[in-house]
DNA sequence: CCCAGTGTACATACCAGTAGGTACAACTGA
DNA sequence: TCAGTTGTACCTACTGGTATGTACACTGGG
């Protein structure tokens, strides 16, 4: 791997783990194995190695939740699917997480991709939504894009609510809990199972 | 106000705005118009300071959910007005955002006052519904515990997708969408308002 | 040669804390 | 009663380390 893509890397590491603050140059360059002197001369600083980073994870989150929307089945499915796809729940989202980065959401060009990203989630989320409601899959009552809002948010809490307790279980029963929920607005009514 | 008090205070409000990492000694100190010397006269550093302020927030957090919780009303009518009560949304969770700071996360001490909130928030509600599930207004087939976590990680991941977006919006869509799947499992059937 | 890529030295500021000292009030014992 | 002691609250100065870069010298392949 390139120098680089190497400080890439590191820094798409850290950001996850220890958030923007709390990721130094320093830390990035030895993770990498590069020189401050390298650092410098492929990115400008910081904040565009961060950028970098950012921009990669964010890339790739909404290529592997298109993987899921994209597949066969019936709305519910497609969303339950991405909701119970593998996951490291306790190291919670890489994106999500930026949001509690003062310094992220202080400069535009970082929180663009975060903002992007989410927007994109909720939207496509709503159209999956959307696509089961005109099938008749789903009740015409409900909104998808109330909907597509609460099962993204159900992830990011979920994150949260697993990282507190040191435990996957409370993310799993949120998602539970929302699947079950949705299960009513089903148009073959309520489950019993 | 005290010293300690103005010191807890600050340290109270940089948390929230910053996070531990992002958060100072000095910062704390200039923000409470306290010097060094007192600061570290009063506590016995940054974990210490951080953990009073820490333990207060949670207490007030917890006090102020309690009084919608213990409200008359339906089991959806509590956890609605819990859902919609008057927020700083944008601002996020004050309890909420210490999940994603590592050096919290890390310390037993830091971190216990965190999962004991959480905790406490999910069986709170979960009685709540359980009370409504038995009172007859909720669907038997309905996993208190389940939609407890649900309508927490709602919330926590509705501050997420509100900083992402720098509106209410999302939190707002979030909120309405749970809801609304709610409504399903009241023992009136479907709403089609 | 030349220049992208890398390494080292230096610069300035901040971090988190320790050391040591001042001001003052309360308490002690003769 | 009153000099002396103790304890509380607070302050400034100092320390070793880190954050975030600049400046510049060097090296090897085209």
């Amino acid at each position: 791997m390139s120098t680089p893509e190497r400080l890439i890397e590191s820094t798409r590491e850290l950001l996850w783990e220890r958030g923007y603050v709390g990721t130094s140059p320093k830390a990035i360059q030895q993770r990498a194995g590069a020189g401050q002197g390298s650092m410098y001369h492929h990115f400008s600083g910081k904040p565009d190695l961060a950028l970098a980073a950012i921009r990669r994870t964010a890339e790739e989150l909404r290529a592997a939740a298109e993987e899921r929307f994209a597949a066969p089945g019936t709305a519910v499915e497609r969303v339950t699917a991405y909701l119970r796809r593998e996951r490291e729940v306790l190291k919670g989202c890489p994106i999500g997480r930026l949001t509690q980065d003062p310094d992220v959401m202080a400069d535009p060009v970082l929180r663009a991709p975060v903002d992007e990203t989410f927007a994109w989630l909720r939207g496509r989320i709503a159209d999956v939504l959307a696509e089961g409601r005109d099938r008749g899959e789903l009740d015409a009552g409900l909104d998808p894009a109330d909907t597509a809002s609460t099962v993204v948010a159900v992830l990011q809490g979920g994150y949260v609510l697993a990282r507190a307790a040191g435990s996957e279980e409370p993310f799993r029963r949120a998602v539970d809990g929302v699947l079950g929920l949705l299960a009513a607005h089903t148009t073959t009514g309520r489950r019993t199972d």
